[in-house]
DNA sequence: ACCTGAACACCGTTCAAGT
DNA sequence: ACCTGAACACCGTTCAAGT
């Protein structure tokens, strides 16, 4: 109720600050022009403000990161909702979340970037973790067994995803440094100190980000199902 | 021969400055005083010169960090080296370069964080490729699933072992608020909106980081022997 | 009640000047 | 041949002063 009025206040304001809008302005900056774009006299050029009317706001820049992780997180329920089924069998919930998080690490990479290491508990966050312990529960491994798969799931999303947001993030002088990196030297080391890099030159080069991620996941799904069997 | 006269000269000289030494000094400022303490000018002082000196060894500071990660990932090697026999069933290999990588990013949080997701090509990365491609060899598989298990393998690790560093290489104040995230906030949800998460409160906040990571590993090779099983 | 703008203590990097 | 130090264009954050 004091919510509600404190934020019809705000947006009665002159400058019609919030922080709904000052979250929209910095993720619209950080994928726009780069993650070192973010800063507060930058984004108070973006809302028209000067930079510093930011810390009425927000605590420090840290508690803005958070609420910007938090609103991807959420764009990634939205997605997992569209495209899942909600009786859908709890591998093909993995499989969904998977997907939707390698989506939002590439339409958000500076975002995901700069949040995949934390652990919140803000209100996605909180979402997320109780639709994913939800469907691993419907595995019938026990609670310990169950939480294992669950965190490894997770964190291995959140890493590989973090890791395809972190090279999106990076300038693009030192993406494509590092994109090439197979191709103009892997290629052409010599064979007689890396017979087994030349023997597979045309696998590495060709490899697929998301594809070894989507293995990946494939594993840790197929682990919990011999789990499942082992226990019954 | 050129080299090793242009160390031999740059030795001689009055400040003693190197590459090496600059890499030495820069990776003890970083784990001992945190991520943001390696600027250019700290680093100076460190080595008692003016910080812009610098610039006669790197060409910027990425140059640098590139330098830092692949002395990690050779520390990292020279682990597997001492604690995996050379014979070991390929299995055993990628578990000791698991179990070293895991350490490597415990003690050097910093500099794994800054390095992770990077693709550089250096010296002990070239090492570590070909040691991982001829040990996966040995499972059978075809080279695109060889390339794909190695791919799924290195990533993981490099990802989760980078997870780890980036938690470890944050400042305290910020480490302290996420490392909590679990007893703080998840274990005093409301039962009713997050039945799932409160039945596992116990082993969410109980879980272990690395058993989570040595889990995932199990489950990638558990997943090349199937494929091998299944391919012969 | 909210925003501004000066100020503080920092960054990475360049380049003319010194030794 | 190598290093210094001023300079440039930036950071995040605080706080007294304004409207």
């Amino acid at each position: 109720m004091t919510e509600v009025l404190c934020t019809v206040l705000r947006m009665a304001t002159r400058t019609g600050l919030s922080q709904e809008v000052i979250v929209d302005r910095a993720i619209g900056l950080a994928e726009r022009e780069g993650l070192s774009a973010l800063s507060m006299r930058r984004l108070g050029q973006e809302l028209g403000v000067d930079g510093t009317a930011f810390y009425r706001y927000f605590r420090d820049k840290d508690d803005l990161v958070l609420a910007v992780g938090d609103r991807v997180t959420r764009w990634t329920l939205d997605r997992v909702r569209e495209t899942v089924a909600a009786d859908a069998p709890w591998q093909d919930v993995l499989r969904g979340v998977a997907r939707a998080a390698w989506a939002a690490s590439t339409k958000y990479p500076a975002v995901f970037a700069m949040t995949f290491s934390r652990t919140t508990g803000q209100e996605a966050e909180r979402a997320m973790v109780e639709l994913l312990l939800g469907s691993v529960a419907k595995a019938g491994l026990s609670a310990r067994q169950t939480v294992l798969t669950y965190r490894s799931f997770a964190d291995t999303t959140l890493a590989l995803c973090g890791m395809n947001a972190s090279v999106g993030a990076m300038d693009e002088r030192v993406r494509e440094k590092d994109r090439t990196a197979w191709s103009r030297i892997y290629a052409v080391l010599p064979n007689e100190t890396y017979p087994l890099t030349r023997r597979h030159t045309d696998e590495l080069v060709g490899a697929r980000d998301e594809e070894i991620f989507l293995h990946t996941v494939e594993a840790i799904i197929a682990a919990a199902e011999a789990a499942a069997r082992a226990g019954s």
